[in-house]
DNA sequence: CGGCATCCAGGATGATACTG
DNA sequence: CAGTATCATCCTGGATGCCG
């Protein structure tokens, strides 16, 4: 979504909503495809294959690249077994458990909003 | 960021999360401006101009195109004054200050998460 | 005053092929 | 299986100048 990874680190002050923390929140969830993969594994643990093929319209580089940029920001635990074949693992950490509520509200906002 | 207005219109029957409802939600939200802007217009009505001086690292052109597309969301009214010389002014729409609350807690969520 | 038109740079995403 | 490398494309946003 057109957010930039660009901080925006002007302090400028507002009272009701600080947005730099919105900003930054905001920041972390506008990837491409971000929000439908963390909605997924917020059901479950996912292996790497099981999430490309949920959603076959992502590349695997997309994939890889989003769900990279989700264990940065601390939202996912890559779990990687010593195996052959090897196995990888997504789970969502608490912050992003606790996120879920959120943005449950969210999407009950942009639902009624979508109706109009 | 990222996120791009292509609707992301896969049906994906996640029951925790609509993340197209979110998806929209969050598209509408991931502008490079317009937290700020929305921020701000909770306060009170502006026009074009103090806008303009209240962000002067937000070029015109951005600000009339987040504005706008603000606008075309929903969430900002925009009044034209047949006057001369002109007066346009902004102010949030019902369903933007239902939105401010759940900013809110996101921000407070993104405040927390960035102490860490 | 409140914009819009044009041009442009850089980042985000996509397509495809390849590897430990 | 779980990615990475490379190249191509699209989109956002910035810079500048002009207009009703």
């Amino acid at each position: 979504m057109g957010v930039r990874k660009k901080a925006s680190t002007y302090s400028l002050n507002e009272q009701f909503i600080t947005e730099c923390d919105l900003t930054y929140a905001v920041n972390m969830l506008a990837g491409r495809w971000k929000l439908q993969l963390l909605a997924r594994l917020s059901k479950k643990t996912y292996r790497f294959h099981e999430l490309s093929e949920a959603y076959p319209h992502i590349t695997e580089r997309m994939l890889s690249m989003q769900l990279k940029a989700l264990e940065q920001d601390g939202l996912v635990i890559r779990t990687v077994y010593a195996e052959v074949p090897p196995r990888v693992e997504y789970t969502l950490t608490e912050r992003a458990v606790e996120l879920m509520p959120i943005l449950d509200r969210l999407s009950a906002w942009g639902k009624k909003q979508r109706g109009k």
